[in-house]
DNA sequence: TATATTGATCGGTGTTTTACGATGAATAGA
DNA sequence: TCTATTCATCGTAAAACACCGATCAATATA
């Protein structure tokens, strides 16, 4: 075991660089936070958009829902465009697809039927 | 709109101690790590088990292997049961039930069929 | 018993995140 | 033009995170 011939990483053999990988980080990341799983949530159900909708609903500061946005902007989950004095947010088809995607491999990568035979 | 009769949140409609909405941020922010979803990934594939298997592979110290193994199995992806002197890791297949329920009910929260009509 | 090995934990450092109030730019409406 | 309104950003503070080396307890093994 531990066969290693000389493949340029600093030491072990998992690239943490691996873009999908990160990728995969970067986007359940996104969703890590409450805050952020109720905006998409909100965002999900259609009928808000704009950050003070956000701000109305939620238990925080305009400038702390902002930030969350940007984050949520920031992975390609969210689009944010600008109406005259306001800010229009929706989901963003692309990120939300590389996110199903996301989910869909992820749920594949932990099969729950063959697990518990473990120790 | 933003009919609120007095609910005892401080401010905002939305609660953001829901221990669900809570929950499933801590399982996909335990996810949002590249080297947590690289060791869930070994521990999936079933021919490592114990903190040498990881930092064997993963170019990192082995402290921080065991620290990334300890959020792990706080949030109750994975078990940790003591071997003699080592400890044997293993998907939690509770947690992992969780996360799947999590992941497809985030699926079906970003539903793709009914997007891109906004902005 | 003495020595390895294993891995948990401590302490420290630097970075990132979360939160806030204040401010400022842009626009809409009076 | 003056005044809201909207929201992005700045500055700041506190907490959390990511990483490391060092150490320690527990157990194997010699």
């Amino acid at each position: 075991m531990n066969i290693m011939e000389d493949t340029g990483q600093t030491a072990g053999s998992i690239d943490l660089e691996d873009p999908s990988t990160r990728r995969k980080a970067q986007l359940t990341k996104a969703l890590g936070h409450p805050v952020r799983l109720a905006i998409l949530k909100l965002l999900g159900e259609r009928d808000t958009c704009f950050c003070g909708d956000f701000t109305e609903v939620l238990p925080l500061a305009q400038s702390t829902v902002s930030q969350h946005l940007k984050v949520l902007k920031e992975s390609g989950l969210i689009t944010g465009t600008n109406q005259g004095v306001r800010t229009c947010y929706c989901l963003d088809p692309n990120g939300i697809q590389e996110l199903h995607q996301t989910l869909v491999s992820l749920i594949g990568m932990f099969d729950t039927s063959n697990l518990s035979d473990c120790c």
